[in-house]
DNA sequence: CCGATACGCAACGGTTCCGTTTCGTAAATA
DNA sequence: TATTTACGAAACGGAACCGTTGCGTATCGG
């Protein structure tokens, strides 16, 4: 018995291509990265963008949208570390990671999909904010309550409207703030601004 | 003479139906507020949707994106009367109309279009921006600098990020607040968090 | 080597929408 | 009445994409 027996015996004939499989989500990701709308994007550009048969992605999707889910899936969120000096830092950290993911074409287009199409395809919506809304939303959650409790922050404010402070001040900046200017400082001075009201006042 | 002369001679022949170019705006409304994308959205299906033949569209609009940019013209804006007693009440009458006009399944679905196809559809926006955003960002702006003219607010207070954190924070609510929940108070508690903030100190 | 499965490719029939044309009819002017 | 233009309806050829099938080739286990 030189040869290793695998938990799950290995089906006969030729194995599926994983050069092939990612190819297709790079592909999906792509064509959405790129402003395409879950309805404009086709099968044969997706299959032809991966250079790949229909064949080869009907074979492991039944259809666009299990496909558009699994891809969304594989975008990792890798959440910034938080220095836990102070609520200060560590807001600023988190809104810095949020513009600078806005400002990536792919995940821009795709966190624009989520905000409209989201009534269109639920599912889609549905695993997609499981992925990658709800980590972002409890990191900062974690650390409003965190400031709640250090006395950094107000004790009678509501945490649901201290993010919707934060995250939405963010986003009305990146989509309707000055164009092209990236203005580095901007996550500090829209924590300041934010937490002259929600910070404890002695 | 007894009839009489217009201003510009009417071209002999029947002229065009205003009651249809009213049927085929609404349709297009319409459609666009039942979820449709632009890129979905057909000239068909406007034609059907408003019991015209696809002529009578072709003949007064060269292509589904002047069409389009039409309707969203004759979306009207009526702001709210503002009782200028105080920079709190106007703002709140401000925050309510945009709760209020995200409520409407019309008003929101255009929004998302907005704020998603921007990019695709730049002179659709250009207009659009002109016509619904520029009124309701203007009036916001006359709110706050009239606010920190009369020492209501805060005189170092920067207006985009007292607009940005206003809005933005409106926008994150209605978008991924408590569901269902009207909150008939959210406006009120919007700006009385934020005015905390942005409000001159004494 | 053999059987099995996956591969890329091309073609299929079917659907939807495109923008145009034709048709018979309706509504205006002259 | 004659002319002119608009109307709704239907049909056109063309394009894109659907999901499927067949083809010849490639890659695995036995």
């Amino acid at each position: 018995m030189t040869i290793q027996e695998p938990a799950v015996a290995r089906p006969a004939g030729r194995p599926r291509s994983e050069k092939a499989e990612k190819a297709i989500i790079e592909a999906t990701l792509d064509l959405l990265g790129e402003g395409m709308g879950v309805s404009e994007l086709s099968i044969e550009a997706i299959a032809s963008r991966a250079g790949v048969g229909k064949t080869t992605i009907y074979r492991r999707w039944s259809n666009k949208e299990d496909l558009i889910v699994d891809a969304l899936a594989t975008l990792k969120a890798p959440l910034p570390e938080l220095g836990g000096t102070s609520v200060r830092d560590d807001l600023i950290s988190l809104l810095g990671a949020m513009r600078a993911e806005a400002g990536q074409p792919r995940s821009r287009c795709v966190m624009n999909i989520a905000m409209s199409e989201a009534d269109r395809y639920p599912r889609l919506m549905e695993r997609f904010v499981e992925r990658a809304i709800t980590p972002r939303r409890e990191a900062m959650r974690a650390v409003i309550e965190r400031g709640i409790a250090s006395g950094e922050l107000d004790p009678g404010l509501d945490v649901d409207m201290g993010m919707a402070l934060l995250s939405g001040t963010m986003l009305w900046h990146t989509k309707w703030g000055p164009e092209g200017e990236l203005d580095p400082g901007l996550p500090e001075r829209v924590v300041d601004v934010v937490m002259a009201g929600i910070a404890a006042r002695p």
